[in-house]
DNA sequence: TGAATATATGAATATATGTTCATGTGTTTA
DNA sequence: TAAACACATGAACATATATTCATATATTCA
């Protein structure tokens, strides 16, 4: 058996942090979460979206205004965003109003907002 | 109430919301750099980096053992969170070990980590 | 009831994105 | 100095995603 002490990295010598690591993270399951999640808030239209529902409920077409897009875009946009638990639908006679479901939605874009100030 | 009432939403009857809803929107750069930003979380590889990095300053073959991937793929997804300012590098030898940048990396990372954990 | 309105949705298309493969760059070591 | 190693990167490919267009569903009101 060479057991020899290799000094590089890649093979054996630091399969001890590896594996510390490892057993510290969480499952892959809570990582696909984490980054589905996050998808929510990785597009423009969906940002905007949840930028104005911060300021007040509001129903389909006024978004589409707010954001200067076309009713179906938002009403694709907003059904991703329904699913994925952010945000809310009424319905009143023919107009649906959306808000945000919760308020980690709210402090994920604030401390977003606050990230990317400091940078400046 | 004398006030003859348009039932419909998409013509002018909430323009004074849309305006008001509006004149609260950040600028356009501000809700594309949050999107950006939000991106960076929206991806499991990266999310598993930033997990990784969040217990300890790792170097890029470690990383792509804890996650099981390929020194290439980890590479690519480094620059990408290198470039988007989310983490560090630190040049040592022949090894480049990462960090994260910045304590609102992990601040995103647990309130989205609290906000999956609340599903449950 | 039928027309007008508000929203939702399937299909199609264009674009963005992640991974792999091959290879380049820079560093250490024999 | 040449080989081994760690990492970076360009190109190619497959997949994912956002928007548009056409149309369906549902509600209100004449």
């Amino acid at each position: 058996m060479s057991k020899e002490q290799k000094s590089y990295c890649c093979d054996e010598v630091h399969d001890d942090v590896v594996n510390e690591v490892i057993a510290g993270m969480p499952p892959l399951e809570t990582l696909y979460d984490l980054a589905e999640l996050f998808k929510m808030f990785g597009d423009s239209t969906r940002m905007g979206i949840i930028c104005a529902l911060s300021q007040r409920e509001m129903c389909v077409c006024d978004i589409a205004k707010v954001l200067n897009m076309e009713q179906s875009a938002i009403s694709h946009q907003l059904r991703l965003l329904r699913t994925a638990g952010l945000v809310r639908a009424r319905k009143s006679g023919k107009s649906v109003f959306y808000s945000l479901d919760d308020d980690h939605v709210y402090s994920i874009y604030a401390q977003g907002l606050e990230h990317i100030s400091e940078l400046r």
